[in-house]
DNA sequence: AGCACGCCGACT
DNA sequence: GTCGGCGTGCTC
């Protein structure tokens, strides 16, 4: 028998390649189990090689019978380390858990069948749907507000992929895949969907995995995880509410689900869908280079009409409990007394959103980070929302005091002044006030049936959520959200407002949705009616003033580690090694400063910013930085490289 | 990431 | 003289 050697990519935080040998002849995309130190672990072959001069351990046994894994996966995972200057094996470890790259592939049964319900599209939407070229690349960018009927469109071109024998993946935020969505799409496919994401059952997540890798299943509608699940005839890419920040991962390979399903498309050959109410400035602007090919959906449904908007100036009304201005107060009133529905959105969690010391005025922060406690008055405690770390008793950092002084509200401190006006009324929403999607459901049902006037929550209520009978809205920590220290602040506020603004009467009863400021002179204030791209025009001009994305490319890179002083020295030396660097010229390296978050569960953080025109000339410098680090790093220290970084705290 | 190797303090 | 602390470095 001849022997034969071939490089494996390993799931190990390392580049990942190594070389086995075999007696017998393997595939590209087979997967092999191999020695490796004292374990023995999946991974995937890669090539054939000729005898290295290194000894070799011979691969212990083929998984597959026919590869997993295409030669354009492949392609993919080369070229997602290549992006985001991730190594190979790290890149493979964080897209397919353990537990999926050991899946064993089993025999499957024909897919359920599910009653068909077709609906009539309109000219608009048909149009779009005919504009869409199959079995080609183009990258198809979808604006239409809530309900304009995108997903209408996403099924008409996705039952034409099937019909042509292909695959075609839907992937939407972990937040909006819910049964009645599932149940929508069964009804349009005819056929009950697979379904993928990561708090399915492990027999669960094997059959929908196994069912649409064999093509026994022709859609799949999945979280962020369902673009890595290799099914080979994939015709169709979908990404809906593209601009949504969860689907940037955080942990490394710190990849962006939107930009990763464009890369997959262009290396599949396929078309890509985006769609959103609000798309990010990225994509727009990707639109206006001709990169994306952007459709626009203006008819509103069924006659909706747009909520009547106002800015309330908090310097020129009074406040109500200190807290909400008086316009929407008196809107909430009139809602109890004619029995009528409203959402009040507020983006803090708590009691008291500030404390500061009576003796000294220090602010209240937590011992492991630099960040302000939050009190919960129902459990009497303070909490980091960082790190969760709870304080039964505070005591000031600074003069040893115990008695502090509470300013700042949450949706706590609201529910408690709304429910002393308006008892019986009020429904809160939060991760605090539920603990289970039990619970929050059952909240959302009960104020579906009318069993309360008013709902309070954060943000949680903002997204995807339909209530028929709500005529008002009432926004009150959009300055919270504008003052965050991010480029994307202007835009994340925008797409807020604009989602809400969704949720007020629609169908037959028509809304208002009054947004509390303490800076009416904002001007995306006035660019909320979404239908044009007016809002976009302001953004990009000052992304372009200011130099940030879309028109340069931006990294972040966080050193983190016990010491402070070694932790600030080698971000030091990291920093000023890149500044002496020949390609320096294209780049402009900010810090190291503090990070945003100086001090996150006892590591000490500084972080350096590196900006630059071109994204050769970014991803050499990251390469540097990381061969600069791991040169002078100690013990424990961490560097984290967010490419594209979407969190700027 | 694991896991071993290695070089110093305190324990039978 | 040896058990175990975790700092350092390699894994085909
Ligand atoms: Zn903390
Ligand atoms: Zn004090």
């Amino acid at each position: 028998m001849e022997i034969t050697y071939y490089n494996i990519l390993l799931p190990v935080p390392t580049e990942g390649v190594y070389t086995y040998f075999s007696e017998g002849l393997l595939h590209t995309g087979e997967r092999v189990v191999v020695p490796f130190r004292k374990r023995e672990i999946t991974g995937i072959v890669l090539e054939k090689i000729e005898k290295p001069d290194f000894e070799c351990k011979e691969i212990i046994m083929v998984c597959d019978n026919t590869p997993l894994f295409s030669k354009e996966y492949i392609t993919f995972l080369k070229n997602i380390a290549s992006y985001y200057t991730c190594p190979m094996g790290l890149v493979l470890q964080g897209i397919l858990s353990e537990k999926i790259l050991n899946m064993e592939i089993s025999d499957t049964e024909p897919v359920k069948k599910h009653p068909i319900k077709d609906i009539i599209l309109t000219n608009e939407q048909q149009e779009i749907a005919d504009s869409i070229q199959l079995n080609t690349y183009c990258c198809h960018l979808i604006k239409g507000i809530t309900g304009s009927g995108k997903t209408e469109i996403y099924q008409e071109v996705a039952k034409k992929v099937i019909n042509s024998g292909r695959q075609v993946l839907y992937i939407v935020p972990e937040i909006s895949l819910t049964p009645q969505l599932i149940e929508r799409l069964s009804y349009r496919l005819g056929v009950e969907p697979s379904i993928y994401h990561y708090k399915l059952t492990h027999k669960a997540r094997k059959k929908h995995f196994t069912d649409f890798v064999t093509d026994n299943s022709k859609f799949m509608l999945g979280a962020r995880s369902a673009l890595f699940v290799p099914a080979k005839n994939i015709g169709l890419i979908i990404v809906d509410e593209e601009h949504e920040h969860s689907y940037k991962q955080d942990e490394s390979p710190s990849y962006h689900l939107r930009d990763m399903a464009v890369m997959y498309g262009n290396i599949l050959n396929i078309p890509i869908i985006l769609g959103s109410a609000t798309p990010s400035a990225e994509s727009i602007y990707n639109a206006e280079c001709g990169k994306y090919v952007l459709h626009s959906l203006l008819e509103r449904p069924n006659n909706a009409t747009l909520p009547k908007i106002e800015i309330i100036d908090m310097k020129a009304t009074n406040l109500i409990g200190s807290m909400i201005a008086e316009p929407i107060y008196d809107e909430l009133s009139n809602i109890v007394k004619r029995d009528e529905q409203a959402i009040i959105l507020l983006n803090r969690k708590g009691y008291s959103t500030y404390l500061y010391c009576q003796q000294c005025g220090a602010l209240a922060e937590c011992v492991n980070c630099s960040v302000g406690l939050v009190s919960f008055k129902s459990k009497n405690k303070s909490l980091c929302r960082y790190c969760n770390t709870e304080y039964n008793i505070l005591t000031c950092s600074v003069c040893g005091s115990k008695i502090f002084q509470e300013y700042g509200y949450g949706t706590e401190k609201i529910e408690e002044f709304l429910e002393s006006m308006f008892p019986d009324k009020i429904i809160r929403i939060d991760t605090e006030s539920v603990s289970s999607i039990k619970t929050l459901n059952k909240n959302l049902k009960r104020f579906e049936n009318k069993e309360a006037n008013i709902l309070l929550g954060t943000q949680l209520i903002a997204k995807g959520l339909h209530f028929p009978e709500v005529t008002f809205v009432g926004v009150l920590g959009i300055d919270n959200l504008m003052a965050l220290p991010d480029f994307r602040a202007m835009e994340k506020a925008y797409q807020l407002l604009v989602q809400v603004s969704g949720r007020a009467g629609r169908e037959h009863l028509s809304g208002k949705v009054y947004i509390q400021t303490m800076n009416p002179e904002v001007p995306i204030f006035n660019m909320l009616d979404n239908t044009d791209l007016e809002f976009y025009k302001w953004e990009l001009s000052r992304r372009n003033i200011t130099q940030y994305p879309p028109f340069t490319k931006l990294a972040r890179l966080i050193f983190s580690y016990i010491n402070q002083e070694e932790c600030y020295n080698t971000a030091k030396i990291t920093a000023n090694t890149l500044k002496s660097l020949k390609e320096a010229a294209n780049l402009t390296i900010y810090g190291p400063k503090d990070a945003t978050l100086a001090k996150l569960q006892n590591k000490y953080r500084y972080e350096i910013l590196i900006k630059s025109s071109t994204n050769s000339d970014l991803n050499k410098a990251l390469i540097i930085a990381q061969q600069i680090f791991n040169k002078c790093k100690k013990g424990a220290m961490r560097l984290k490289i967010d490419k594209d970084p979407y969190f700027m705290m």
